[in-house]
RNA sequence: CGGGGCGUAGCGCAGUCCGGUUAGCGCACCUGUUUUGGGAACAGGGGGUCGCAGGUUCGAAUCCUGCCGCCCCGACCA
Protein backbone atom coordinates (compact mmCIF):
# COMPACT_ATOMS: atom_id res chain seq x y z
CA UNK A 1 0.00 0.00 0.00
CA UNK A 2 2.79 2.59 1.10
CA UNK A 3 4.95 1.72 -1.70
CA UNK A 4 2.16 1.87 -4.28
CA UNK A 5 1.41 5.53 -3.28
CA UNK A 6 4.93 6.25 -3.14
CA UNK A 7 4.92 5.12 -6.58
CA UNK A 8 2.00 6.99 -7.49
CA UNK A 9 2.95 10.23 -5.61
CA UNK A 10 6.34 9.93 -8.38
CA UNK A 11 4.01 11.13 -11.33
CA UNK A 12 0.82 12.11 -9.06
CA UNK A 13 -0.34 13.94 -12.25
CA UNK A 14 -0.23 11.81 -14.73
CA UNK A 15 -1.64 8.49 -12.66
CA UNK A 16 -4.48 11.32 -11.76
CA UNK A 17 -5.40 11.69 -15.62
CA UNK A 18 -4.96 7.94 -16.27
CA UNK A 19 -7.57 7.54 -14.39
CA UNK A 20 -9.81 10.21 -15.40
CA UNK A 21 -9.39 8.79 -19.07
CA UNK A 22 -9.70 5.40 -17.99
CA UNK A 23 -12.48 5.43 -16.20
CA UNK A 24 -14.01 7.22 -19.39
CA UNK A 25 -14.79 10.51 -16.66
CA UNK A 26 -13.78 13.36 -18.99
CA UNK A 27 -12.01 14.40 -22.28
CA UNK A 28 -10.30 17.61 -23.01
CA UNK A 29 -12.77 19.76 -25.61
CA UNK A 30 -11.94 21.48 -28.76
CA UNK A 31 -11.67 24.72 -26.08
CA UNK A 32 -8.53 24.76 -24.01
CA UNK A 33 -8.53 24.47 -20.69
CA UNK A 34 -12.30 23.18 -20.85
CA UNK A 35 -13.33 19.45 -21.21
CA UNK A 36 -16.00 17.72 -21.82
CA UNK A 37 -17.78 15.26 -19.07
CA UNK A 38 -18.31 12.05 -20.11
CA UNK A 39 -21.68 10.36 -19.25
CA UNK A 40 -19.94 8.33 -16.38
CA UNK A 41 -18.00 11.77 -14.65
CA UNK A 42 -21.63 13.32 -14.97
CA UNK A 43 -23.22 10.60 -13.44
CA UNK A 44 -21.06 10.73 -10.06
CA UNK A 45 -21.86 15.00 -10.50
CA UNK A 46 -25.26 14.50 -10.96
CA UNK A 47 -25.50 11.79 -7.68
CA UNK A 48 -23.52 14.72 -5.64
CA UNK A 49 -26.11 17.74 -6.96
CA UNK A 50 -28.85 15.76 -5.81
CA UNK A 51 -27.85 15.65 -2.65
CA UNK A 52 -26.25 18.56 -2.39
CA UNK A 53 -29.45 19.74 -3.61
CA UNK A 54 -31.70 18.05 -0.62
CA UNK A 55 -30.04 19.08 1.94
CA UNK A 56 -30.04 22.39 0.54
CA UNK A 57 -34.01 22.14 0.58
CA UNK A 58 -33.92 20.91 4.15
CA UNK A 59 -32.46 24.13 5.53
CA UNK A 60 -35.22 26.37 3.86
CA UNK A 61 -33.30 27.34 0.61
CA UNK A 62 -34.54 27.15 -2.88
CA UNK A 63 -33.44 27.43 -6.30
CA UNK A 64 -33.29 30.09 -9.05
CA UNK A 65 -31.15 31.01 -11.95
CA UNK A 66 -29.52 34.12 -13.30
CA UNK A 67 -28.06 35.19 -16.15
CA UNK A 68 -24.98 34.34 -17.39
CA UNK A 69 -23.74 37.89 -18.52
CA UNK A 70 -22.74 40.27 -16.27
CA UNK A 71 -22.42 43.83 -17.21
CA UNK A 72 -18.35 44.99 -16.86
CA UNK A 73 -19.56 47.81 -14.92
CA UNK A 74 -21.64 45.64 -11.80
CA UNK A 75 -18.34 43.63 -11.61
CA UNK A 76 -16.62 46.64 -10.67
CA UNK A 77 -19.41 48.12 -8.03
CA UNK A 78 -17.38 46.61 -5.20
CA UNK A 79 -13.68 47.12 -5.07
CA UNK A 80 -12.20 44.21 -3.59
CA UNK A 81 -14.32 41.99 -5.88
CA UNK A 82 -13.21 43.02 -9.23
CA UNK A 83 -9.77 42.86 -7.95
CA UNK A 84 -9.78 39.18 -7.54
CA UNK A 85 -11.80 38.40 -10.64
CA UNK A 86 -10.36 40.95 -13.07
CA UNK A 87 -7.53 38.46 -14.73
CA UNK A 88 -9.41 36.14 -15.47
CA UNK A 89 -12.29 36.93 -17.58
CA UNK A 90 -13.88 36.33 -20.40
CA UNK A 91 -15.44 39.26 -22.13
CA UNK A 92 -18.35 39.52 -24.57
CA UNK A 93 -17.51 42.86 -27.00
CA UNK A 94 -19.90 41.53 -30.26
CA UNK A 95 -23.34 39.92 -30.94
CA UNK A 96 -22.97 39.06 -35.04
CA UNK A 97 -21.25 38.10 -37.60
CA UNK A 98 -20.76 38.93 -40.90
CA UNK A 99 -19.49 36.92 -44.00
CA UNK A 100 -15.88 37.51 -44.11
CA UNK A 101 -15.21 40.32 -47.53
CA UNK A 102 -12.68 38.29 -48.51
CA UNK A 103 -15.45 35.52 -49.04
CA UNK A 104 -13.71 32.92 -46.38
CA UNK A 105 -15.60 31.67 -43.47
CA UNK A 106 -17.06 35.21 -41.10
CA UNK A 107 -15.72 37.78 -39.09
CA UNK A 108 -16.88 39.84 -36.40
CA UNK A 109 -18.92 42.33 -37.48
CA UNK A 110 -17.29 45.58 -36.31
CA UNK A 111 -20.98 47.15 -36.57
CA UNK A 112 -21.99 44.84 -33.71
CA UNK A 113 -20.00 46.18 -31.06
CA UNK A 114 -21.63 46.04 -27.66
CA UNK A 115 -21.99 49.53 -26.36
CA UNK A 116 -21.14 47.82 -22.92
CA UNK A 117 -19.12 44.89 -22.88
CA UNK A 118 -20.71 41.59 -20.96
CA UNK A 119 -18.26 39.72 -18.59
CA UNK A 120 -19.28 35.85 -18.60
CA UNK A 121 -20.01 34.80 -14.80
CA UNK A 122 -16.71 34.31 -13.05
CA UNK A 123 -19.39 33.90 -9.89
CA UNK A 124 -23.03 36.01 -9.66
CA UNK A 125 -22.66 37.98 -6.50
CA UNK A 126 -22.66 41.03 -8.45
CA UNK A 127 -25.40 40.63 -11.62
CA UNK A 128 -27.73 38.90 -8.01
CA UNK A 129 -27.13 41.68 -5.70
CA UNK A 130 -28.23 43.70 -8.61
CA UNK A 131 -31.56 41.80 -8.61
CA UNK A 132 -31.97 41.65 -4.92
CA UNK A 133 -31.84 45.57 -4.46
CA UNK A 134 -35.70 45.14 -6.73
CA UNK A 135 -36.44 42.20 -4.27
CA UNK A 136 -35.58 43.44 -0.35
CA UNK A 137 -37.76 46.33 0.68
CA UNK A 138 -38.84 45.09 4.05
CA UNK A 139 -37.66 43.27 6.90
CA UNK A 140 -40.47 40.70 5.72
CA UNK A 141 -38.70 39.66 2.80
CA UNK A 142 -35.58 38.45 4.99
CA UNK A 143 -33.58 36.00 5.01
CA UNK A 144 -33.94 35.27 1.45
CA UNK A 145 -32.06 31.72 0.75
CA UNK A 146 -31.55 31.67 -3.05
CA UNK A 147 -29.20 29.13 -4.51
CA UNK A 148 -28.47 28.52 -8.63
CA UNK A 149 -27.57 25.44 -10.17
CA UNK A 150 -24.96 26.68 -12.94
CA UNK A 151 -21.79 27.01 -14.79
CA UNK A 152 -19.27 29.37 -14.35
CA UNK A 153 -15.95 30.37 -16.37
CA UNK A 154 -12.61 31.93 -15.02
CA UNK A 155 -10.19 31.88 -17.72
CA UNK A 156 -6.97 30.36 -15.86
CA UNK A 157 -3.84 29.80 -17.27
CA UNK A 158 -3.43 25.92 -16.50
CA UNK A 159 -6.69 23.72 -16.22
CA UNK A 160 -6.85 20.11 -15.09
CA UNK A 161 -9.69 17.87 -15.71
CA UNK A 162 -12.00 18.54 -11.97
CA UNK A 163 -9.34 20.43 -10.67
CA UNK A 164 -9.41 23.42 -12.68
CA UNK A 165 -11.24 24.05 -15.52
CA UNK A 166 -12.17 27.07 -17.68
CA UNK A 167 -15.41 26.60 -17.27
CA UNK A 168 -16.61 24.63 -14.61
CA UNK A 169 -20.18 23.29 -13.11
CA UNK A 170 -21.40 24.61 -9.56
CA UNK A 171 -24.07 25.98 -7.22
CA UNK A 172 -23.64 29.00 -5.69
CA UNK A 173 -25.80 30.29 -2.75
CA UNK A 174 -26.54 33.74 -2.54
CA UNK A 175 -28.27 34.67 0.75
CA UNK A 176 -29.56 38.28 2.19
CA UNK A 177 -30.44 38.69 5.88
CA UNK A 178 -31.56 41.59 8.76
CA UNK A 179 -28.78 40.86 10.94
CA UNK A 180 -25.57 40.47 11.47
CA UNK A 181 -25.69 37.42 13.44
CA UNK A 182 -28.07 35.63 11.25
CA UNK A 183 -25.87 36.27 7.94
CA UNK A 184 -22.78 34.59 9.95
CA UNK A 185 -24.85 31.45 11.30
CA UNK A 186 -26.14 30.99 7.95
CA UNK A 187 -22.74 30.66 6.25
CA UNK A 188 -21.85 28.32 9.24
CA UNK A 189 -24.70 26.58 8.75
CA UNK A 190 -23.65 26.00 5.01
CA UNK A 191 -20.57 25.06 5.98
CA UNK A 192 -21.18 22.43 8.20
CA UNK A 193 -23.70 20.96 5.62
CA UNK A 194 -20.32 21.21 2.99
CA UNK A 195 -18.36 19.17 6.15
CA UNK A 196 -21.09 16.61 6.23
CA UNK A 197 -21.12 16.25 2.79
CA UNK A 198 -17.56 15.33 2.51
CA UNK A 199 -17.08 13.40 4.55
CA UNK A 200 -20.72 11.19 4.49
CA UNK A 201 -21.26 10.45 0.52
CA UNK A 202 -17.47 11.65 -0.66
CA UNK A 203 -15.92 9.74 2.03
CA UNK A 204 -13.37 12.33 2.44
CA UNK A 205 -12.47 13.37 5.90
CA UNK A 206 -12.03 17.32 5.73
CA UNK A 207 -10.51 19.95 8.29
CA UNK A 208 -13.06 23.34 8.60
CA UNK A 209 -11.86 26.22 9.39
CA UNK A 210 -11.52 29.64 8.38
CA UNK A 211 -9.33 31.50 5.87
CA UNK A 212 -6.21 34.50 6.66
CA UNK A 213 -7.26 37.31 5.26
CA UNK A 214 -5.01 37.06 2.07
CA UNK A 215 -6.90 33.96 1.11
CA UNK A 216 -10.36 35.55 1.69
CA UNK A 217 -12.85 35.24 -0.93
CA UNK A 218 -12.43 38.32 -2.92
CA UNK A 219 -15.01 40.41 -1.04
CA UNK A 220 -15.81 38.57 1.57
CA UNK A 221 -15.70 39.38 5.30
CA UNK A 222 -15.18 35.65 6.38
CA UNK A 223 -14.39 32.75 4.31
CA UNK A 224 -15.46 29.65 5.84
CA UNK A 225 -13.26 26.69 3.79
CA UNK A 226 -13.44 22.69 4.22
CA UNK A 227 -9.72 21.67 3.09
CA UNK A 228 -9.59 17.46 2.29
CA UNK A 229 -6.05 15.73 1.83
CA UNK A 230 -5.04 14.09 -1.24
CA UNK A 231 -2.99 11.06 -2.32
CA UNK A 232 0.50 12.88 -2.90
CA UNK A 233 0.43 14.93 0.43
CA UNK A 234 -1.47 18.32 -0.95
CA UNK A 235 -4.79 20.01 0.20
CA UNK A 236 -7.60 20.61 -2.12
CA UNK A 237 -9.64 23.66 -0.75
CA UNK A 238 -13.41 21.90 -1.49
CA UNK A 239 -15.70 23.80 -0.46
CA UNK A 240 -16.10 27.70 0.48
CA UNK A 241 -19.29 29.74 2.27
CA UNK A 242 -18.24 33.45 3.06
CA UNK A 243 -19.75 35.89 5.18
CA UNK A 244 -20.01 39.31 3.16
CA UNK A 245 -20.78 41.26 5.71
CA UNK A 246 -22.41 44.34 4.03
CA UNK A 247 -20.18 44.97 1.38
CA UNK A 248 -22.40 43.81 -1.58
CA UNK A 249 -25.65 45.61 -0.14
CA UNK A 250 -23.76 48.98 0.01
CA UNK A 251 -21.92 48.00 -3.42
CA UNK A 252 -25.62 47.79 -5.04
CA UNK A 253 -27.44 49.73 -2.53
CA UNK A 254 -29.70 47.20 -0.95
CA UNK A 255 -32.10 48.26 2.27
CA UNK A 256 -34.60 47.34 3.94
CA UNK A 257 -36.60 48.09 6.43
CA UNK A 258 -37.31 47.42 10.16
CA UNK A 259 -39.89 46.79 12.03
CA UNK A 260 -39.06 50.18 13.66
CA UNK A 261 -39.00 52.10 10.03
CA UNK A 262 -35.25 51.95 10.14
CA UNK A 263 -33.69 51.84 6.95
CA UNK A 264 -30.74 49.24 6.94
CA UNK A 265 -28.68 47.59 4.77
CA UNK A 266 -28.94 43.97 4.35
CA UNK A 267 -26.14 41.20 5.39
CA UNK A 268 -25.40 38.74 2.85
CA UNK A 269 -23.37 35.26 2.37
CA UNK A 270 -22.69 33.42 -0.90
CA UNK A 271 -21.25 29.60 -0.71
CA UNK A 272 -20.37 27.21 -3.48
CA UNK A 273 -19.22 23.97 -4.31
CA UNK A 274 -17.71 22.74 -7.68
CA UNK A 275 -17.19 19.94 -10.47
CA UNK A 276 -13.77 19.91 -8.26
CA UNK A 277 -15.13 17.43 -5.63
CA UNK A 278 -15.16 15.14 -8.13
CA UNK A 279 -11.75 15.47 -8.67
CA UNK A 280 -11.20 15.19 -4.95
CA UNK A 281 -13.25 12.55 -4.91
CA UNK A 282 -10.82 10.95 -7.28
CA UNK A 283 -7.61 11.64 -5.89
CA UNK A 284 -8.64 10.80 -2.44
CA UNK A 285 -9.93 6.71 -2.84
CA UNK A 286 -8.42 5.65 -6.07
CA UNK A 287 -5.42 3.26 -6.53
CA UNK A 288 -3.40 1.79 -9.46
CA UNK A 289 -6.24 -0.29 -10.62
CA UNK A 290 -8.31 2.86 -11.04
CA UNK A 291 -11.17 4.69 -9.82
CA UNK A 292 -12.70 4.11 -6.54
CA UNK A 293 -16.12 5.44 -5.69
CA UNK A 294 -17.73 5.77 -2.27
CA UNK A 295 -21.17 3.38 -2.64
CA UNK A 296 -23.20 6.16 -1.27
CA UNK A 297 -22.57 8.72 -5.02
CA UNK A 298 -21.51 5.44 -7.27
CA UNK A 299 -23.86 5.87 -10.03
CA UNK A 300 -23.48 1.67 -10.04
CA UNK A 301 -23.54 0.44 -7.03
CA UNK A 302 -23.63 -3.20 -8.19
CA UNK A 303 -22.78 -4.81 -11.09
CA UNK A 304 -23.65 -8.47 -11.82
CA UNK A 305 -21.31 -10.13 -14.36
CA UNK A 306 -22.94 -13.70 -15.77
CA UNK A 307 -19.62 -16.07 -16.41
CA UNK A 308 -18.89 -16.99 -18.21
CA UNK A 309 -21.63 -17.49 -20.98
CA UNK A 310 -25.32 -16.75 -19.40
CA UNK A 311 -27.54 -19.44 -19.47
CA UNK A 312 -31.19 -18.83 -18.81
CA UNK A 313 -30.83 -20.34 -15.62
CA UNK A 314 -27.97 -17.47 -14.74
CA UNK A 315 -29.51 -14.47 -16.26
CA UNK A 316 -32.75 -15.65 -13.93
CA UNK A 317 -30.66 -15.77 -10.67
CA UNK A 318 -28.90 -12.44 -12.12
CA UNK A 319 -32.28 -10.79 -12.61
CA UNK A 320 -33.83 -11.74 -9.72
CA UNK A 321 -31.36 -10.57 -7.10
CA UNK A 322 -31.13 -7.33 -9.16
CA UNK A 323 -35.04 -7.12 -8.91
CA UNK A 324 -34.50 -7.37 -5.17
CA UNK A 325 -31.33 -5.36 -4.78
CA UNK A 326 -33.40 -2.23 -6.07
CA UNK A 327 -36.26 -2.95 -4.04
CA UNK A 328 -33.36 -2.22 -1.17
CA UNK A 329 -32.69 1.22 -3.14
CA UNK A 330 -29.72 -0.18 -4.57
CA UNK A 331 -28.32 0.82 -7.86
CA UNK A 332 -27.48 -2.31 -9.68
CA UNK A 333 -27.18 -3.41 -13.25
CA UNK A 334 -26.39 -6.80 -15.02
CA UNK A 335 -23.56 -6.66 -17.76
CA UNK A 336 -25.20 -8.35 -20.78
CA UNK A 337 -22.07 -8.30 -23.06
CA UNK A 338 -21.40 -11.38 -24.19
CA UNK A 339 -18.62 -10.73 -26.46
CA UNK A 340 -16.14 -10.02 -23.96
CA UNK A 341 -14.44 -12.46 -21.21
CA UNK A 342 -14.94 -12.14 -17.65
CA UNK A 343 -11.28 -11.15 -16.99
CA UNK A 344 -11.65 -8.15 -19.11
CA UNK A 345 -15.13 -7.06 -17.78
CA UNK A 346 -13.33 -7.50 -14.13
CA UNK A 347 -10.28 -5.12 -14.87
CA UNK A 348 -12.79 -2.74 -16.73
CA UNK A 349 -15.36 -2.47 -13.98
CA UNK A 350 -12.14 -2.30 -10.96
CA UNK A 351 -10.93 0.93 -13.52
CA UNK A 352 -14.53 2.15 -13.13
CA UNK A 353 -14.64 2.16 -9.65
CA UNK A 354 -17.81 -0.07 -9.27
CA UNK A 355 -17.71 -0.65 -4.94
CA UNK A 356 -19.23 -4.36 -5.36
CA UNK A 357 -19.16 -7.30 -8.29
CA UNK A 358 -21.37 -9.93 -8.13
CA UNK A 359 -19.76 -13.26 -10.45
CA UNK A 360 -22.59 -15.57 -11.13
CA UNK A 361 -21.79 -19.24 -13.34
CA UNK A 362 -21.96 -22.59 -13.44
CA UNK A 363 -20.34 -23.48 -10.46
CA UNK A 364 -21.53 -21.20 -8.07
CA UNK A 365 -25.16 -22.13 -8.76
CA UNK A 366 -23.98 -25.69 -8.18
CA UNK A 367 -23.48 -24.62 -4.78
CA UNK A 368 -25.92 -22.17 -4.57
CA UNK A 369 -23.69 -19.22 -3.59
CA UNK A 370 -22.17 -15.91 -5.93
CA UNK A 371 -19.21 -14.54 -6.16
CA UNK A 372 -18.87 -10.94 -4.17
CA UNK A 373 -16.04 -8.83 -5.20
CA UNK A 374 -15.56 -5.47 -3.14
CA UNK A 375 -13.44 -2.66 -4.90
CA UNK A 376 -12.03 -0.71 -1.65
CA UNK A 377 -9.94 -4.05 -0.56
CA UNK A 378 -9.94 -6.03 -3.57
CA UNK A 379 -11.50 -9.18 -1.34
CA UNK A 380 -13.41 -12.04 -3.05
CA UNK A 381 -16.01 -14.39 -1.31
CA UNK A 382 -18.49 -16.89 -2.38
CA UNK A 383 -21.62 -15.60 -0.60
CA UNK A 384 -24.74 -17.68 0.11
CA UNK A 385 -27.40 -17.15 -2.42
CA UNK A 386 -30.05 -16.86 0.18
CA UNK A 387 -29.91 -13.68 2.32
CA UNK A 388 -27.22 -12.02 -0.62
CA UNK A 389 -29.29 -9.28 -0.98
CA UNK A 390 -29.07 -8.12 2.65
CA UNK A 391 -25.39 -8.90 2.80
CA UNK A 392 -24.36 -6.57 -0.68
CA UNK A 393 -26.76 -3.73 1.40
CA UNK A 394 -24.63 -4.14 4.16
CA UNK A 395 -21.64 -4.70 2.01
CA UNK A 396 -22.11 -1.00 0.60
CA UNK A 397 -22.25 0.51 4.12
CA UNK A 398 -19.44 -1.37 4.97
CA UNK A 399 -17.26 0.03 2.23
CA UNK A 400 -18.26 3.44 2.28
CA UNK A 401 -17.62 3.27 5.84
CA UNK A 402 -13.93 1.74 5.08
CA UNK A 403 -13.27 4.27 2.47
CA UNK A 404 -13.44 7.21 5.32
CA UNK A 405 -11.58 5.47 7.46
CA UNK A 406 -9.06 4.47 4.76
CA UNK A 407 -9.04 8.45 3.77
CA UNK A 408 -8.58 9.57 7.69
CA UNK A 409 -5.89 7.31 8.80
CA UNK A 410 -3.90 8.30 5.60
CA UNK A 411 -4.50 11.85 7.04
CA UNK A 412 -3.38 11.27 10.61
CA UNK A 413 -0.33 9.58 9.05
CA UNK A 414 0.27 12.99 7.02
CA UNK A 415 -0.11 15.24 9.95
CA UNK A 416 2.61 16.64 11.72
CA UNK A 417 3.20 19.26 14.20
CA UNK A 418 6.07 21.26 14.06
CA UNK A 419 7.75 23.99 15.89
CA UNK A 420 10.76 25.03 13.71
CA UNK A 421 10.97 26.56 10.61
CA UNK A 422 13.91 23.97 9.08
CA UNK A 423 12.03 21.31 10.18
CA UNK A 424 8.66 22.28 8.76
CA UNK A 425 10.30 23.23 5.44
CA UNK A 426 11.69 19.48 5.29
CA UNK A 427 8.81 18.22 6.28
CA UNK A 428 6.54 20.43 3.44
CA UNK A 429 9.16 19.10 0.87
CA UNK A 430 9.62 15.66 1.51
CA UNK A 431 7.12 14.17 3.51
CA UNK A 432 4.10 16.57 2.14
CA UNK A 433 0.23 16.66 4.01
CA UNK A 434 -0.56 19.04 6.65
CA UNK A 435 1.53 20.35 9.58
CA UNK A 436 -0.08 22.32 12.48
CA UNK A 437 2.45 25.55 13.17
CA UNK A 438 2.49 28.37 15.16
CA UNK A 439 1.85 32.15 12.96
CA UNK A 440 2.25 35.21 13.98
CA UNK A 441 -1.08 36.23 12.56
CA UNK A 442 0.82 38.56 9.97
CA UNK A 443 0.42 38.63 6.07
CA UNK A 444 3.41 39.36 5.90
CA UNK A 445 5.08 36.32 7.45
CA UNK A 446 2.55 34.27 5.64
CA UNK A 447 3.43 35.08 2.72
CA UNK A 448 8.09 34.64 3.31
CA UNK A 449 6.82 30.91 4.07
CA UNK A 450 4.84 30.76 1.01
CA UNK A 451 7.90 32.11 -1.31
CA UNK A 452 10.08 29.89 0.83
CA UNK A 453 8.17 26.66 1.03
CA UNK A 454 5.45 26.96 -1.33
CA UNK A 455 3.43 26.22 1.55
CA UNK A 456 0.89 28.28 2.27
CA UNK A 457 -2.46 28.41 5.66
CA UNK A 458 -5.49 26.37 4.67
CA UNK A 459 -7.30 27.51 7.61
CA UNK A 460 -7.46 28.31 10.98
CA UNK A 461 -9.37 25.74 12.33
CA UNK A 462 -12.56 26.15 13.96
CA UNK A 463 -11.51 23.83 16.40
CA UNK A 464 -8.50 25.58 16.93
CA UNK A 465 -6.86 24.94 20.85
CA UNK A 466 -6.02 27.51 22.56
CA UNK A 467 -1.98 27.15 23.04
CA UNK A 468 0.96 30.01 23.20
CA UNK A 469 3.65 29.50 20.96
CA UNK A 470 5.57 31.13 18.93
CA UNK A 471 5.80 32.13 14.98
CA UNK A 472 8.60 29.45 13.82
CA UNK A 473 9.74 32.13 11.33
CA UNK A 474 9.79 35.24 13.15
CA UNK A 475 9.51 34.16 16.77
CA UNK A 476 6.68 36.31 17.52
CA UNK A 477 4.14 35.67 19.83
CA UNK A 478 0.97 33.13 18.95
CA UNK A 479 -2.08 31.82 20.35
CA UNK A 480 -2.23 28.55 18.23
CA UNK A 481 -1.61 26.53 15.75
CA UNK A 482 -2.96 27.36 11.80
CA UNK A 483 -3.02 24.33 9.01
CA UNK A 484 -0.35 24.90 6.74
CA UNK A 485 0.39 22.45 3.43
CA UNK A 486 0.98 22.60 -0.33
CA UNK A 487 -2.23 23.35 -1.89
CA UNK A 488 -3.92 22.66 -5.30
C1' C B 1 4.36 35.07 -19.83
C1' G B 2 9.23 32.11 -18.66
C1' G B 3 11.70 26.81 -18.91
C1' G B 4 11.34 21.93 -21.21
C1' G B 5 9.01 18.40 -24.62
C1' C B 6 5.81 16.75 -28.56
C1' G B 7 2.72 16.88 -33.32
C1' U B 8 2.81 10.13 -38.11
C1' A B 9 -4.77 5.88 -38.32
C1' G B 10 -9.70 6.53 -32.85
C1' C B 11 -5.65 5.83 -28.76
C1' G B 12 -0.31 4.83 -27.68
C1' C B 13 4.10 4.96 -30.45
C1' A B 14 8.60 3.55 -34.06
C1' G B 15 10.71 5.68 -38.34
C1' U B 16 13.48 11.83 -38.64
C1' C B 17 20.15 12.22 -36.67
C1' C B 18 22.36 9.94 -42.07
C1' G B 19 16.30 11.92 -47.83
C1' G B 20 15.35 6.55 -51.69
C1' U B 21 10.44 0.46 -52.75
C1' U B 22 3.65 0.71 -51.89
C1' A B 23 4.89 4.65 -44.39
C1' G B 24 5.14 0.66 -40.10
C1' C B 25 3.95 -1.58 -35.01
C1' G B 26 0.69 -2.42 -30.55
C1' C B 27 -4.26 -1.53 -28.77
C1' A B 28 -9.13 -0.47 -30.58
C1' C B 29 -12.58 -1.42 -34.90
C1' C B 30 -15.07 -4.98 -38.90
C1' U B 31 -15.78 -10.46 -40.73
C1' G B 32 -15.24 -15.66 -39.68
C1' U B 33 -13.91 -19.94 -36.66
C1' U B 34 -12.55 -21.99 -32.09
C1' U B 35 -12.98 -20.08 -27.22
C1' U B 36 -15.07 -18.01 -22.45
C1' G B 37 -14.16 -18.59 -13.76
C1' G B 38 -8.90 -12.51 -13.96
C1' G B 39 -7.63 -8.19 -19.66
C1' A B 40 -8.59 -15.13 -25.48
C1' A B 41 -6.21 -17.39 -30.10
C1' C B 42 -5.89 -17.80 -35.23
C1' A B 43 -7.08 -16.09 -40.18
C1' G B 44 -8.71 -12.19 -43.14
C1' G B 45 -10.06 -6.88 -43.54
C1' G B 46 -10.98 -1.41 -43.17
C1' G B 47 -8.84 3.05 -41.70
C1' G B 48 -3.22 8.06 -43.08
C1' U B 49 -3.73 15.46 -46.73
C1' C B 50 3.03 12.06 -41.70
C1' G B 51 0.13 19.65 -37.74
C1' C B 52 -0.07 23.85 -41.77
C1' A B 53 2.41 26.81 -45.64
C1' G B 54 6.49 27.72 -48.50
C1' G B 55 11.49 26.16 -50.11
C1' U B 56 15.80 22.69 -51.49
C1' U B 57 15.95 18.04 -54.45
C1' C B 58 15.23 13.49 -59.81
C1' G B 59 12.89 12.18 -55.09
C1' A B 60 10.88 14.88 -48.46
C1' A B 61 7.50 12.06 -42.60
C1' U B 62 12.98 12.82 -42.85
C1' C B 63 16.79 18.75 -44.78
C1' C B 64 15.79 24.53 -44.56
C1' U B 65 12.39 28.84 -43.35
C1' G B 66 7.97 30.61 -41.32
C1' C B 67 3.47 29.67 -38.84
C1' C B 68 -0.13 26.85 -35.89
C1' G B 69 -1.50 23.53 -32.09
C1' C B 70 -0.92 20.47 -27.80
C1' C B 71 1.37 18.53 -23.20
C1' C B 72 4.49 18.95 -18.77
C1' C B 73 7.03 22.26 -14.96
C1' G B 74 6.53 27.35 -12.80
C1' A B 75 3.83 32.25 -11.89
C1' C B 76 -2.23 32.81 -11.22
C1' C B 77 -6.35 30.17 -9.02
C1' A B 78 -11.95 26.79 -6.65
Amino acid sequence: MAKEITARAVNYSQWYLDIVRKAGLADNSAVRGCMVIKPAGYAIWENMRDQLDRMFKESGHVNAYFPLFIPKSFLSKEADHVEGFAKECAVVTHHRLMNNPDGKGVVVDPDARLEEELVIRPTSETIIWNTYRDWINSYRDLPLLINQWANVVRWEMRTRPFLRTAEFLWQEGHTAHATKEEAISEAQTIHEIYARFAEDYMAMPVIKGSKTESERFAGAVETYTIEALMQDGKALQAGTSHFLGQNFARAFDVKYLTSENKEEYVWATSWGVSTRLVGGLIMTHSDDEGLVIPPRLAPVQVVIVPIPKPSDEIMSVAERIAERLKELGIRVRIDRDDKKRPGFKFAEYEMKGVPVRLGIGARDLKQNVVEVARRDTSGKESVLLDGIEQHVRSLLEEIQDNLFKKAMLFRQEHTSWVDDFDQFREIINDKGGYVYAHWDGTAETESKIKDLTKATIRCIPIDQEKESGRDMLTGAPSSGRVLFAKAY
